[in-house]
RNA sequence: UCCGGCGUAGCUCAGCGGUAGAGUAGGUGGCUGUUAACCACUUGGUCGUAGGUUCGAAUCCUACCGCCGGAGCCA
């Protein structure tokens, strides 16, 4: 590499010794002292350099004058202390070469604060800023951090299918993908679309969930996690939903719920642990600009265990909390966004698994508890950002899940092959879907779930 | 999809029946090891779109579009 990251020329203090960068200019303020000072930025770290151009450079006033924020520069120097307060060092430059000038009347990012609706509406300028540069730090830091708690634990990663021909999943409303011509599709006899004649000879759909097909590699190599885009085609207009996100799914192999809800609560402690080791000046950025508690929370979660309890103990709290909700509370309703709001910011004032919730309110796959009305089933419940987590033990008796699919109004011999893992060898096994974008959004204190996606995809709405 | 709010200069917003404003960014000049730099002057707008009410509409009414917040669906 031709030019080293600001991060670490930061980092140095070998005073007098040089330098090369190359980055866009943040600012540029002018010292009629006979130089120049560049705030310059890499995206290596939230900081800027500042480069010190002086008016002896031979493009001085044809070139570093016309330095507008945008601008993308090679900086050549000299490493010095800096004399001026707000930054330890400074490169005094030798050379300034320009890739690229920005003209300042037509960039949409100047030196004053853009909100963060104008910037959904740039989205392929806005990874220049300081939130989205801190974000893409974090986001990426998260996922690497949940491909180093799975294999440290012996999962295997596994790539589930995009295109899915599970047509009744039950998890949402599904995107169609066809290659027939949607204005003049081929037709049976009785006028409806002929999809045997399309790519796959069937309908398919985008997934809504790989755990369906990730049940059959735990059933067979134990522990397995998946990490994937995912799809829903429901009409969501929240700052919680998107039509295109990420989800994490492990799938363990002899295993109940509790091994289920203790496998999440170390899968996020590491997640929160990893991340202050490794992103705190970007976590202190959303600290002061988001949230003054974001970092004791977090240092909170990295040791302390969550509070857990059942649907049932839920219900009986929120009965007995004195507050009056707009939906009642009662047992067999599911609990809705004001009750979780509840339980975790007022009740728990932190995380919250939720266990055993009635049978009636759950999928059909969900293992049947002895109490004969409840399942084992668990959400964990984050304050502010809501259900974070969706998981449970699954059915593994093949009687009691075909008995439950027909209860559904599901035809199990379309799910024949699921009902295979029962038949052959059926074991105790367990899992959940977790939304990455959530997760960022709880790690970076960003209120709206399109802040935490490079391109959001929403109803309406797929630019970029 | 439902409920509510908001669309005025590149950006952040004020104006809420009587000739379109401020801050900031941009320009010019001054000053300065500066750092949201500072001081003076200055460029910049079919007030989301289409109708309507009125002598007169950015302002009131209707519809549509867009955005934001809440709800539902969920991760």
């Amino acid at each position: 590499m031709q030019y080293e990251l600001i991060r670490k020329v930061l980092e140095r203090r070998d005073w007098g010794g040089a330098a090369r960068v190359a980055g866009w200019v943040r600012t540029r303020r002018d010292s009629k002292g006979g130089f120049s000072f560049l705030e310059l930025n890499d995206g290596s770290c939230l900081a800027n350099l500042q480069v010190v151009a002086e008016t002896a450079l031979a493009n001085y006033q044809t070139e570093v004058l016309k330095l507008f924020p945008g601008s993308s520069v090679a900086v050549e120097g000299v490493l010095a202390p800096s004399p001026g307060a707000g930054q330890l060092l400074e490169l005094r430059a030798t050379s300034v070469t320009v890739f690229g000038f920005c003209e300042p009347t037509a960039y949409p990012l100047q030196k004053g604060r853009v909100s963060f609706e104008v910037l959904r509406e740039i989205g392929h300028l806005r990874p220049r800023t300081n939130t989205f540069g801190a974000m893409s730090r974090i986001r990426n830091t998260l996922a690497m951090a949940t491909h180093s708690f799975f294999q440290e634990h012996d999962f295997l990663y596994v790539h589930t299918p995009i295109i899915t021909g599970n047509d009744c999943e039950g998890a949402g409303a599904m995107f169609q993908v066809t290659t027939l011509d949607v204005g003049n599709p081929p037709r049976r006899p009785d006028g409806a679309v002929d999809y045997a004649a399309d790519f796959f000879g069937r309908r398919v759909n985008l997934t809504v969930s790989g755990q369906l097909n990730g049940e059959t590699h735990a059933c067979a190599l134990g522990r397995i996690y998946t990490f994937g885009p995912t799809f829903r085609a429901e009409n969501s207009n929240t700052r919680r939903h998107l039509a295109e996100f990420w989800m994490i799914e492990p799938e363990i192999a002899f295993a109940d719920l509790a091994d289920d809800a203790a496998l999440a609560e170390a899968f996020l402690r590491h997640l929160f642990q990893q991340l202050l080791a490794r992103c705190r000046s970007d976590l202190e950025f959303f600290q002061k600009q988001l949230d003054p508690a974001l970092i004791g929370r977090l240092e909170t979660l990295a040791v302390a265990p969550f509070l857990r309890m059942s649907y049932t103990e839920a219900v009986a709290a929120l009965r007995s909390s004195g507050q009056t909700f707009e939906f009642p509370v009662q047992w067999g309703c599911d609990l809705q966004a004001e009750h979780e709001k509840y339980l975790t910011e007022v009740l728990a004032k932190g995380p919250v698994i939720v266990t055993d919730y009635p049978r009636e309110i759950k999928a059909f796959y969900m293992r049947q508890n002895a109490d004969g009305r409840t399942v084992a089933a668990m959400d964990v419940l984050l304050p502010e950002v809501g259900e974070i987590i969706g998981g449970s033990q699954r059915e593994d008796r093949l009687d009691v899940l075909e008995a439950r699919m027909r209860g559904c109004g599901l035809n199990p011999e379309l799910y024949s092959w699921y009902l295979d893992l029962r038949r052959f060898g059926s074991v105790p096994h367990a899992g959940f879907g977790l939304g990455f974008e959530r997760l960022v959004q709880f790690c970076t204190g960003l209120a709206n779930i399109r802040d935490v996606i490079p391109f959001p995809r929403t109803p309406g709405n797929a630019a970029f």
